[in-house]
DNA sequence: TAGGATCCAGCTTTGGATCCTT
DNA sequence: AAGGATCCAAAGCTGGATCCTA
């Protein structure tokens, strides 16, 4: 049974769970309104999991802030294999000489994900089963490395310097909001430079393989 | 002066070093007959660098035994951006997990390798400078490191399991003379299996860099 | 403006397929 | 068949550009 208004709030993980795991199958067209008929539907399918799961911190920085989980949908192939990497959060450059892992937001973001996969059909999209993850202690260990790697790469060659292929699972990328927006870093000689803001994503193949195995190394 | 026809064997290192430094510029049409105006120059400009430096070892395989010089051709763009990965030399499955790295085949090839990069404008082609190139000790151990790594991938998960990511500057890849072409070798479970021959290549990042400065590390 | 998600042009890489000579 | 070099279609990746809500 699937609304379109909002459920109440889960209570515990288990009943997140439960209730996430209940949706495998559904069409988004049963959860939202798909009658604008165009290709404008940018976050419509996040929206429409979070109305149906019964988020509260919409808007907010975490989407179950009782529960401490962060919500992501993430497009996906009919093998399951991610169309895009997944957004985790911008980087702040203001400060990022004086960012630590074990504060940082990336880290708190990630500690405890459901993940809920869109499946791509032809034209229609169908939620796909739900993975409610938190890293192992070697995944997380790796992200920290990706993390440290990009942050110590911006604080040495500033951030021009960085590139997409830097990081295993995690990466570096343009998050332009629009072509006006700039963003003030440090560049070479300690002068003051715009450049595109930036974001921390997930690559494909890390988010891919979580989905089909939480725990795998790949 | 450049002649169509074979030059003597060069007497040691250095007069190769400065014939074939000598032929920088001179378009290939000077070198050998590209009246064929076909696609079908497949190893022609390599035997026409050959038949200019002097090479000795025709055939055999290496290219001047007495200098212990392996002759690489390598097409580039006029940034001198490699357009392919290099072929070093077929892999041995039969023996693969007996392969050591200081008997190897790929040690010895790269152990002193003259570089005639041919540079492609739109239709023309010109020899580029040529690099005169041993590997540095730091060079040598990251080479040894991708081969280690995929003959031991291929020891552990058969050859299927080895994709041409794996190795940082060396990697693995199909090498198929023609599409009939199978070699046999053991798949799962000691099972003999055919499958398409495999080579060693250089990626086009590593071979570019060489170019560029000898004992760079990319 | 900040957070979040999707789209996309162009370049690179993979996994072969071709083509040549000995 | 072995050695060597180039060509190429399809998939993947980079560096943004768009589009949405609050």
């Amino acid at each position: 049974m699937v609304l379109k208004r909002a459920m109440r709030a889960p209570r515990d993980l288990e009943e997140l769970r439960l209730r996430a795991l209940s949706l495998e199958g559904v069409a988004l067209s049963e959860l939202m309104d798909v009658s604008g008929l165009g290709v404008h539907t940018k976050g419509k399918a996040g929206e429409a999991m979070e109305r149906a799961l019964g988020a509260t911190g919409v808007g907010a920085n975490v989407d179950f802030p009782e529960l401490g989980v962060e919500l992501k949908t993430i497009p996906v192939e009919v093998d399951l294999k991610p169309r895009e990497s997944t957004f985790v959060c911008a980087v702040q450059l203001a400060d990022a000489d004086r960012e630590e892992w074990a504060q940082s937001w990336v880290k708190r973001k990630l500690s405890r994900v459901l993940w809920m996969p869109i499946v791509h059909h032809d034209d229609e999209r169908v939620v796909g089963r739900a993975v409610l993850w938190t890293p192992t202690h070697e995944q997380a260990s790796i992200l920290q490395g990706d993390f440290e790697e990009i942050l110590g790469a911006i604080a040495i060659g500033g951030i021009e310097g960085v590139t997409a292929h830097m990081g295993r699972w995690l990466q570096l990328r343009p998050k332009a909001a629009d072509s006006y927006t700039r963003a003030l870093t440090l560049g070479p000689n300690d002068t003051l430079i715009e450049t595109v803001p930036r974001g921390f994503y997930l690559r494909a193949r890390f988010t891919g393989a979580i989905l089909r195995d939480p725990s795998a190394v790949p």
